[in-house]
Order: C-alpha cells, then structure tokens, then sequence
DNA sequence: CTGTTAGCGCCTTCAG
DNA sequence: CTGAAGGCGCTAACAG
C-alpha cells in the first residue's frame, strides 16, 4: 500500500503539498496540485486513517452502547444513528451491554482514544458516571444534559386517551420497573383517567418481572392494555389468547414506546421519529455546548395499525 | 492524559522498558517492572491504542457489514458476533448496506487501515469483489472459502417434514427471491414432498414481491405455509387471519430461518445457533487458512413453540 | 506557494 | 536485562 512518501517522490513535491492538496488546501499552485493528484491515482493511494487518527487527536469513531435487553427496541436506533453518522463521515463502534458494569467496561475503550464520544441507548438500569463527550437516548438516568429524553408522560395520556376513544374504559398498564420513566408514564395514565373522570384501580397496574402474567392472573377486568414497548407487546400477543382473550376485540393493546415504521405494528402505538432522534444525536456530539435549549423531551407520535 | 514517557520517567526507566512490561515481556527485573507497574497507577496510564495501531499495523477493529433489508434477522447475529469479538478483544464496526454499491463504498473503511476484515452478513444480493480478509455469513454469493453458508435444503425439507407429521399435506412456500439458497430451498421441498408421495403443486410456491399477498389471493388449498424468516412469519400471521385463516388451526406457519431463541418464536421454525456461527467467523478470521475443511454448511435445528 | 522539521504515542531492533 | 534510536504515516508550525 502506498503511502504520502511514495506520492510526494512521484509527484516530485513535499510531504507537506500532499497533505495540502489532499485536505483541499486552497494555498497550493495548481501546477503541483495536478502532479499529487495523478500520483495519487497512479498509486491508489489511501491517505491511512490510523495515521491520520494518531495526528489529529481523533479518530471519527462514536462508540454506541445498546441495552442488550431490549435489542429489538435499539435496532431501530441502530440503523438510524448508523446513516446519519456515516453522513458525517463517522464511524459505529458497537457495543451491547446489560448492566452499568459492561457499560463502564465498554467506555474504557473511549478512554485511550479509539472513539471521539460514546451513545447509550436505551438502559434500563442505573449507570456509571460517564465521560463529558458521552450523551444518552431514551435511558433510565436523568442525565439532564448531553442526553436525549422522551416524553413518556405524553405517550401514556396519548395512548390512553386513545384506548378510552376507542371505548375502553378500563385501561389495565404494564409499567418499566421503576425511573423516572415510569414515573411519567403513571402520570400520563393518571391525568387521561382523570380527564375522562375514570376510577383509577391499581390493581390493572404492575411492573416488574412476569408483570403481564400476574395481571392476567389476577381477576380484574380490563378490555385496554398498555405495555412499554414492542417485545411486551408481542408478548401479550401471545399471551392473551391463551387466557381466552381476542385481542383486539376483547383486549386492545397499546404499545408505548415503539420503533417500527407507520403499519407495520400490529398495535396501535406511540412510536418516535428515529431519523430525527439520530440527527439530534449526531447535533449533540458536534455542537459544542449551544444546544442545551432544545433539550425539550421528545414527543412520539401516535400510530395506527392498517 | 498520561503516555508512556510520562511512566517512563517516573519509574526511572525507558520508554522500551514500560512498553515491555506492559506487553507482557518475561525479560524484566522485577524492579523495574514493579516500578512501571506502580508508575501506570500512579498516573492512570493507559496505552493509546491508536499509537499501538500504527505501530502495529493492526487495529482490533473487524469491520462488520448488515444487510439492512431483513434487519431483525441479522440484529441477531450481530449480538453473538459483539459477544465473541468482545471476548477476543476485537471491536466491531457497524455498517448497513442495502447492494452491491454500499457494501463497495464501506469496505474502502478497511482498505485504509481501519479494520483488519469484514464480514458480510446477510446479503440477499450479489456483492461486489471482496478483498481476501473478508468473509461472508448467510449470503446469497457462494463466495466457496471463507463464508459461511446455511444448509436451506435440510431446513426446508426437515420443515415440510414437520408440518406433513402434523397433519398438513397441503403446504404453500414463499421462497426466497433467488440465487443458491433458494434452490436449496425449493429442493429439500421437493424431496420432503417426494419422500411422503404427495403431489407438487406449482399453485402454491411463490417468491419475489408480494408473494404472500399474491399466495393469498390464488385460489389454492392449503393448510401448511413455509416462510423464509420471521418478518415473513409476522407478516402471515398478521395477514391470514385478514383472509379468514387462523393460525395455526387452519393454517400452520413454519419460518425457515429464525434467530429466536427457543420458546420465544410464535411459530415453528429452523433456529441457527447463533453462537456457535459467531465463533465459527471468529476463526475463519483467526485461522490463516486451515479451517478449509470445515466448510460444511451449517445445519439449524427444529423449534417449536411452547 | 513550498519544503523542512518536529511531533502524535508506541513498538522494536540493536547494541551494550 | 536495558536504553538509545529509528520507524509507523500523517499533520502542522515555521521559515523561506
């Protein structure tokens, strides 16, 4: 493989007019810039990145740390953070983890230059303290700034008003374990309830392991269910009919948080612009420290099935 | 952030030195080498991979490139594969591709220095011409060496056999569009078929665009269904319950190529051991080139639900 | 406009 | 067992 010597010799220039011409200097004769950039044809030469990497101080590399519980839900993510990085010229470092220890371990490989920045998406349990070049989407911890929050609050009162609209009154809701988000999702089914003067019974409400289980073998009725994402929602799915209820006719479900494109969700759900949250995310890596006023929770929007 | 002279001249001695004991190197006294090690405490040192990289001419990184068409399919994949990459100290870069052009466009990231290799995952279209340090897993190219091919034709046939044992002799397939695999396909069909003397009926084998749709609008009897992966599976159980057919009393779904774990599938299905795949990349890329004999193609086991 | 020079941080001979 | 020195390939500051 050829390198800057090998094209400044053929191209009887410097190192230097090299470099200038292939990082568009515009202080170069246009003499010695037609020379290089035969040379460079003439080799195929590729300027190395690693080199270049150890040069700048940077290598274009984002690390992304995926919540390997809910891989389905950040697969979506995924692909939209990987086209909008590589439209700007960066590459995807992937990483899953399942708790704050593999996450910690994974940041380690910021830590000693092989990534710019670091995401995590999508943890549902507490994190370390991250690096100031890390940002988060969608988890658990308020990491207040440099992080992309949903309004879940919204979803909930969203897709509980549309149950009620749909005539379910009685809304059963499988919450997230605990967190902030699960404090705005019982918020936004509180206020929908209230709103429609609907009796609140906790007893349509659980969370936690075999939440759906435990509701279906309790002996409440409820002909609407909102779940916290696709997998639940599939799971219930599944479910239901073996208790002997149609979905959707007997039961509606609703999922609250979901990443598949307008009619391919069997269910009704809130599902959040991907392509968007990737352009907000790539924002927050390059801005410097301006855009901490659109930090507004993002709103999902409510999707139909058919 | 600390470099090696810093540890050096704290721990009284040269760069070469620290760069051994840190490698491991057995040719140290043991004071030195517990000077070094206290210095890098002392001072958080950590080796700067990309100065390694340069120095080594090898990153770590194993650039890995997905099909993004059928995405839920390979997420599976590149779980297993971060997990034994993660276990062999190798990184994975992610990239997404949807033809011949983007898979092109992202192996130039390796021919200049970033990774190491690449495997290609998925592809369902031809690619374009890979460099030696590539290998290929579940793509429609016989790239013969260093791919992984999945055995369709015992998937195919072990499902109709499944399905014939259940009772249904009318089975419809939806085939791949074409290429190798789906050969494979329509032949262990075949001979599952041939092997219980039922008849073939081109009526009820189907491929390409809207092939369920198009499946379900004919007017033929059926009573089994092979489908190529689990999209397709979903999709069947969303639209044949449209057509008036429950699943699985009037029809039975069977998905040919599923990457869910046990229990967790709605329908039958030929499951890949996700794992197992992964180490076997893994090697191709370790193993120079012993591993030739090896290349049987891999053979996926029978799931049920429940 | 251009060449020279000095790094970036590490590894690896090669003499001692 | 150890240190000095050169090299990996590129960029950037500084003279001309």
């Amino acid at each position: 493989m050829a390198n800057i010597n090998d094209v400044s010799r053929l191209a009887q220039v410097s190192k230097a007019t090299v470099s200038r011409v292939l990082s568009g200097s515009r202080n170069v004769k246009e003499e010695s810039r037609l020379a290089v950039m035969r040379a460079v044809e003439v080799l195929n030469y590729k300027p190395n990145v690693i080199a270049q990497s150890l040069s700048n101080q940077s290598t274009g590399c984002i690390g992304v740390v995926c919540a390997s519980e809910n891989i389905n839900q950040t697969t979506g993510y995924l692909h939209a953070l990987e086209k909008q990085l590589r439209l700007n010229q960066k590459h995807l470092l992937l990483r899953f983890a399942s708790d704050a220890a593999s996450v910690a371990h994974s940041l380690n490989e910021i830590g000693n230059g092989l990534c710019d920045a670091v995401i995590v998406i999508g943890a549902r349990f507490p994190l370390p303290p991250l690096p100031h070049s890390a940002i988060t989407i969608d988890c658990l911890q308020s990491h207040t700034e440099r992080s992309i929050q949903f309004d879940h609050s919204f979803a909930a009162e969203t897709a509980s008003q549309y149950l009620i609209n749909q005539g379910r009154r009685n809304i059963a809701l499988i919450n997230l374990h605990d967190g902030d988000a699960a404090e705005q999702v019982s918020q936004g089914y509180h206020q929908a309830l209230e709103h429609h003067l609907l009796p609140y019974n906790r007893q349509r409400v659980f969370s936690g392991e075999n939440a759906l289980q435990r509701l279906l073998n309790q002996n409440v009725s409820f002909n609407g269910l909102l779940v916290p994402d696709d997998a639940m929602a599939q799971e219930a799915l599944r479910l239901l009919p073996q208790f002997g209820r149609q979905v959707p006719a007997d039961v509606m479900v609703f999922s609250l948080d979901s990443t598949l494109p307008q009619g391919a969700s069997a269910v009704p759900a809130i599902a959040y612009p991907l392509e968007k949250l990737a352009q907000r995310a790539i924002a927050l890596l390059t801005a410097p420290l301006s855009a901490v006023a659109g930090t507004a929770p993002v709103r999902g929007t409510l999707m139909t099935p058919f």
